[in-house]
DNA sequence: GCGTAAGTACGAAAGTCTTCGTTGACACTA
DNA sequence: TAGTGTCAACGAAGACTTTCGTACTTACGC
């Protein structure tokens, strides 16, 4: 059995993580620069932050540049997947439609989410048929 | 300004309130009987946790009996609204149709389920109309 | 070459989470 | 009444998370 085993991202590291998958590539100051926006967070914190995600696998590290460069490890999907997941199973025991129908009381869902999520069950549905 | 944050559970108080939403209001001993079985866990560290979450205000204590008994201060359905609302603002910025894809895709869903998600999707379509 | 700016590395501190050992109270029973 | 079992309370330990100060390194401009 594989000892990789996808940690899940703690709170602070999934903000990083965010701007990772928006961005792309980021140095430590690209990152600490939009997290600043909204949140006072210093420069070394998000690097220390960098350093340990790297030491569990979240992110890789190029050295080449002297600042170094930063990327999500697992595409933004499959984390997103896992996470999804995991709520799924933990607090919704693998029922789908009493998590979509927790998601949806919490908050508005557009007329076009609407319409996607009726896509994706149609598209859902036929490629299992 | 309200003191009371509705804090969000950890993933050791989860289990617990999973059990006491299933059971309703329950012992110590009835709680750690129900973990005990999947989990290795001890008695005293559920009494701890259920401590914990008397003071954070997560589940109520009635004192009356000598085993104290215990129950979830909130009902299932707002916690769950609340996580799966949490989740979906923090990884899929607010997009239910996001959220429900990535769920899908980490697992099957029954095709009972489908059923159900679809009917979802009329009568919340019908609430808003 | 020197000073300054931008970088990484490191470690410590504070907070949280989880676990469990120990203690003392209480009740039941032989 | 002595012994046994059940319970709450407490404290401490260990792991993890987050934050930041400090030190060391490297590049650049004057």
């Amino acid at each position: 059995m594989a000892a990789h085993d996808d940690p899940k991202p703690t709170s602070g590291e999934l903000e990083i993580l965010r701007v990772l998958w928006e961005r792309g590539p980021s140095t430590v100051r690209e990152v600490h620069d939009i997290l600043a926006e909204a949140k006072q967070m210093g420069y070394t914190t998000v690097l220390k932050l960098l350093q340990i995600m790297t030491t569990k696998g979240l992110v890789t590290r190029n050295e080449e540049a002297r600042a170094h460069v930063y990327e999500a490890k697992q595409p933004a999907e499959k984390t997103k997947r896992q996470l999804a997941g995991d709520l799924l199973q933990k607090v919704f025991a693998g029922s789908a439609s009493q998590l979509m129908m927790h998601a949806l009381s919490g908050k508005k869902a557009s007329p076009s989410d609407i319409e996607e999520l009726r896509r994706l069950l149609d598209e859902y549905e036929g490629s299992t048929k």
